[in-house]
DNA sequence: TTTTGAGTTGTTCGA
DNA sequence: GTCGAACAACTCAAA
């Protein structure tokens, strides 16, 4: 067998266990050459703020999972098409290892990549971390096309039978003594400096794959109890957080799944059957999001419903600052947008609100809603972040068969009735009183005051009124629907 | 091809 | 205040 060395290229996969790449790298016994690429280069999208963030952590915590088994984690930037080739040729390399993504740029790049490695007689293979089935796998049973609809996407999936075991972390791994030019982790310029905005987030998460499984082991230990009944209420901590870890490729899916399973044969978590099925379709919705980005390459910039092609949509740059910044006189808006802000994260519920509220009530286009998400969020993902926003601006793979408009109002007296998640990211609304803490406008002057709250002053008029924003959506929909 | 049943997440109105 | 039906009523997937 060939010593020439394995190059193993990590991407969204940023882990040792469960990755089929670094397995077969191991199996192959050669050395290995573990790299990283800050790809800067083409038509990929670069990653935001946050996440620029979350991977400088976690490629530290890679760096050093690594160097246990005494291997280095190179650093590069540039463009791969060009780096792969050339060290791939400057190292000897017998075979380059990578895990699939699914993005059309980025499938591009790997696609063309493969064939230059080929056709330079270097063997290149590539495999399946990041899913449960790959988005091929799942096709109608009599159209055999690509699914729309999420419930019978995740019928069919489920009856392909059971989920692939993940694998076992490697052992016995040998790293390439020779050099590869990489750069110090700092140089890679991830890190916010002027000014440091990350204290919130900091505060909030520990990146790496070690963190992941510390996150997933306290969730089906504790918070998962009443999952499918408290999962959309934002002040509850139920919800799995692990969001990050699978966009960055610190946990898969397949880890997940098995461990869930283990949990309930073991008897010691405190899910019901149908919590566990609820969360585990929560997993199906990411699979249904790359499900739908692989058939709508284009799902970041495109609406899939043509019907969106010429949508009247409003600019108004002072009304997306508010959204922004949080200052839209909605408290459940403002209180999302501002957790988003401070932690890099969102409660999926009060994503709905945010969303829809910027869509529907601003009426400005959803791609600006996207691409802040995409800059803020710390699990920015290239499916679920445009297949959710489709969603909530209907153009996307939704089965309602109206124009879905949520009441900010309504939503927060639903799901944060006594105005716990508000007040903790709202807090100069702390003391009002739960009747008008998602509606301060419509507070008695006395309960105002008394709250210590001055309406235009410490906090926000509502920006738009929610009838008349309601009426204007409408009328620019059927507008849309006129003009195609 | 045509038909039929069904679809994560809502809101509003009127009894 | 609560409940059920109507609402801007469509599109997908399977038979």
């Amino acid at each position: 067998m060939s010593n020439a060395p394995t190059l193993v290229w990590f991407r969204t996969d940023l882990r040792l266990a469960d990755n089929p790449a670094l397995r077969r790298a191991a199996e192959r016994g050669a050395p290995l050459v573990c790299l990283y690429i800050l790809d800067e280069g083409g038509d990929r999208r670069p990653p935001g703020g946050a996440s620029r963030w979350w991977l400088h952590q976690s490629l530290a915590a890679l760096a050093q999972d690594l160097a246990r088994h005494s291997v280095t984690l190179h650093l590069l930037r540039g463009d791969p098409a060009r780096i792969v080739p050339d060290l791939a040729r400057r190292c000897g390399a017998g075979l380059v290892v990578w895990n699939r993504r699914y993005g059309a740029a980025e499938r591009a790049l790997d696609g063309a990549l493969k064939n230059d490695l080929k056709a330079g007689g270097v063997a290149a293979e590539s495999f399946n971390s990041h899913l449960l089935r790959e988005p091929w796998q799942v096709k109608g049973a009599a159209t055999g096309q690509p699914y729309k609809v999420f419930t019978p996407y995740w019928k069919a999936s489920l009856a392909l039978g059971a989920f692939e075991a993940p694998l076992p972390a490697p052992g016995g791994l040998t790293g390439w003594a020779g050099d590869v030019g990489g750069l110090p982790l700092d140089a890679l310029g991830l890190l916010p400096t002027r000014p440091d905005w990350a204290g919130g987030l900091r505060a909030t998460w520990t990146p790496g794959e070690a963190g992941a499984r510390a996150r997933l082991a306290a969730f089906l230990d504790r918070d998962i109890r009443g999952y499918a009944e408290r999962r959309d209420m934002p002040a509850e901590s139920v919800t799995s957080r692990l969001s990050p870890h699978l966009a960055f490729g610190e946990i898969g899916p397949r880890q997940i799944v098995q461990a869930l399973a283990f949990a309930r044969s073991a008897g010691d978590t405190p899910a019901s059957e149908r919590d566990e099925a609820k969360f585990l379709s929560e997993l199906g919705w990411r699979e249904f999001a790359y499900h739908v980005l692989f058939s709508h390459p284009a799902l970041a910039r495109e609406p899939m419903n043509p019907r969106f092609a010429a949508f009247p949509w409003h600019e108004d740059a002072g009304a997306l600052a508010a959204w922004q910044r949080g200052r839209t006189g909605y408290p459940l808006v403002d209180a999302g947008m501002r957790e988003l802000w401070q932690t890099g994260t969102m409660h999926n519920r009060v994503r709905m609100v945010v969303a829809s509220f910027l869509i529907k009530h601003l009426g400005i286009d959803w791609r600006a809603g996207e691409a802040w998400f995409w800059d803020t969020l710390v699990d920015a993902d290239p499916a679920s972040n445009p297949f959710s926003w489709q969603w909530v601006a209907g153009c996307g793979a939704d089965a309602a068969p109206y124009y879905r408009i949520f009441n900010p109002m309504l939503q927060g007296l639903k799901f944060d009735s006594a105005g716990a998640y508000v007040r903790r990211f709202v807090p100069e609304l702390a003391a009002l009183p739960d009747e008008h803490i998602h509606a301060p406008w419509q507070a008695p002057a006395g309960v105002l005051a008394r709250a210590g709250v001055r309406l235009g002053q410490t906090y926000p008029r509502p920006i738009v009124e929610h009838g008349a924003a309601r009426d204007r959506a409408m009328a620019d929909y059927w507008a849309s629907a006129e003009a195609t």
